[in-house]
DNA sequence: TTGTATGCGTTATCAC
DNA sequence: GTGATAACGCATACAA
């Protein structure tokens, strides 16, 4: 390890013949030095190849140009070939490069990485949060916040806490895919839900259920976990309760494909007999056999929004939650 | 905003009736204090919620505790529902976990984003930095090797430079593949070949190669970039120029997807007709039509290994190319 | 074993 | 407009 010496202010000032302060100066751009003397110090800087140590800078700005992007999923799920996840990286890294910081990842699926993040976060080492799929009722988001650390969620807390968030137009996109099913005629119109302890999960639910009670039909249930086995699963179990349904909404393209496959084995044909419609728009969306009808949710965009959100709240400034609009996406399953 | 006062050192100092430098020793482990004053400076910690600032420590210590994952694949592409780059940052964020340090993402697509890669990681703003699916001669990871900084790539840098790498058995893999093709009576075997300029393309198009040029049989290939449509493109090439073909070997499985429902539009039946085999066994190959035989690549374990070496080298070790082993997994296609 | 003193590389507050 | 100089919070060489 030749670790060079790595130039400091000092070292540029000397060369340019200034102090270590008008370095600075030029370096932040600062508009009160004289042109000449900038030029000096752009070319000094140059010259020696100076770097700002960050860690100097952060030390006494108190802000580290960094944030967390904390996905408390377990480790094990978070990247499945599920892309949202993904997609809220993409999205998150995409606007922090516009804004010249860095993004850090933190897996919190275990009980010791979910502490493991709390002591980062609220050690003030990085300046905002991003949770992103909240289970169950996790305090973190809340308590961060009441500490005045600036946090931005994917989807409203569940646990009620008054904490920022971007979030998906779950309800009407679901409603806007009911009633695609109603106006093809189908009325016997089951659902696979996802998980009823995420946002996601419960609020699809609610968009089915309003829909279908709404045109005076029965609620056709099961329950998955927005994976594709849970998905097979629960498509044997609504054949085998309710052999007469003649849609299917599942509340993840993942469940929608396994209940393809699963209709398929049944010897159901997508659509003549069943028509199924999912939700996400993934990729593979388009290559399932028929091709997936899908409700599309803007999930890079939903990344980019809790960025800007919680740039701006590091920024001091009050902000309300965003609902993103979702859109039906139209193939050949339904 | 009401950013409560973060205790200092000298805080739990004053609290616990010692100096810093007993605080300090005691946070970091040292073996060295009396286990009475330790158990009281343990106390005042916990009393007063007393984190590190990083940033003070980094500036001493000349670490950061954090390393960077760069993704210099341009941003659009780098999270399809390829899997590669999830699983890899899976790994390394699992292994660094364990070892209590950060994974800074940074994705460089454009070239603005390459030149802040390197700042950033020149810089030493990190303690290494891993390198994920290099396109091209990129000579970032040779430089920064150079400039004493840890670094390991997955796969062997394209442009010769002596950099640590881990990668996976594509030659084997491939090999395995072709030669169950072979087992099977095929003999007008093809491939779609994965982009030129990456080593995972140039590789298992070697594995190809070798393998079918041994059978005495020809060689059909068509290139595509890993990507469905890329896939579907050279599938009709290859029907075009070769419509004689039994078998294709697809570098993805994307592309070996796209690959399957080229076929069936073409009225091939698979496997009757052709046999596919693709590569990387993503989480929907067991979903094809029909389900896809495919060489399994241990992504997450790519990542895993990645990280492990670079904290290694970063500990001063001298440290060796890793090689991770492929394995067939035949389902219904091949 | 414990405390004192110093320096890490910046930025910010002053004078000039 | 520019230059000293004092923090920022910590780790560590050295002294006790």
């Amino acid at each position: 390890m030749t670790t060079a010496q790595r130039p400091t202010l000092e070292a540029v000032a000397r060369r340019a013949g200034v102090s270590r302060a008008t370095v600075s100066r030029v370096v932040n751009g600062s508009m009160t030095v004289a042109e000449p003397i900038r030029e000096a110090v752009r070319r000094a800087v140059a010259e020696l190849g100076y770097v700002p140590n960050l860690a100097a800078r952060s030390l006494v700005t108190q802000r580290t140009d960094s944030i967390a992007l904390v996905l408390p999923e377990a480790a094990t799920r978070v990247f499945s070939d599920d892309q949202v996840f993904p997609g809220i990286i993409r999205g998150a890294a995409q606007e922090l490069e516009a804004a010249d910081k860095q993004l850090v990842l933190m897996l919190a699926g275990s009980p010791a990485g979910h502490d493991r993040v709390e002591r980062y976060t609220t050690g003030r080492h990085v300046d905002g949060v991003l949770f992103a799929s909240l289970h169950g009722e996790d305090p973190l988001p809340g308590r961060l916040a009441r500490l005045g650390i600036p946090v931005v969620c994917s989807g409203r807390p569940l646990d009620g806490a008054d904490v920022p968030y971007v979030d998906v137009d779950h309800v009407g996109g679901v409603a806007t895919a009911v009633r695609h099913l109603l106006d093809g005629g189908r009325r016997r119109i089951a659902t696979i839900a996802g998980p009823q302890d995420m946002v996601a999960g419960i609020e699809r639910l609610a968009g089915y259920r309003n829909t279908v009670t709404e045109a005076g039909l029965p609620e056709l249930v099961a329950t998955g976990d927005f994976t594709r086995e849970s998905g097979a699963t629960a498509m044997r179990q609504l054949l085998a309760e309710h052999p007469d349904l003649d849609a299917v909404f599942a509340a993840s393209d993942l469940m929608a494909h396994a209940a393809l496959r699963t209709l398929r084995e049944a010897g159901r044909r997508v659509p003549d007999d069943v028509a199924v419609i999912g939700f996400d728009d993934i990729e593979t969306a388009a290559y399932t056999e028929p091709p997936l009808t899908t409700v599309r949710q803007p999930i890079v965009q939903l990344g980019r929004q809790m960025t800007r959100l919680l740039l701006r709240l590091a920024a001091g400034e009050a902000i309300e939650p965003v609902v993103l609009p979702t859109e039906l996406i139209v193939r050949e399953s339904a």
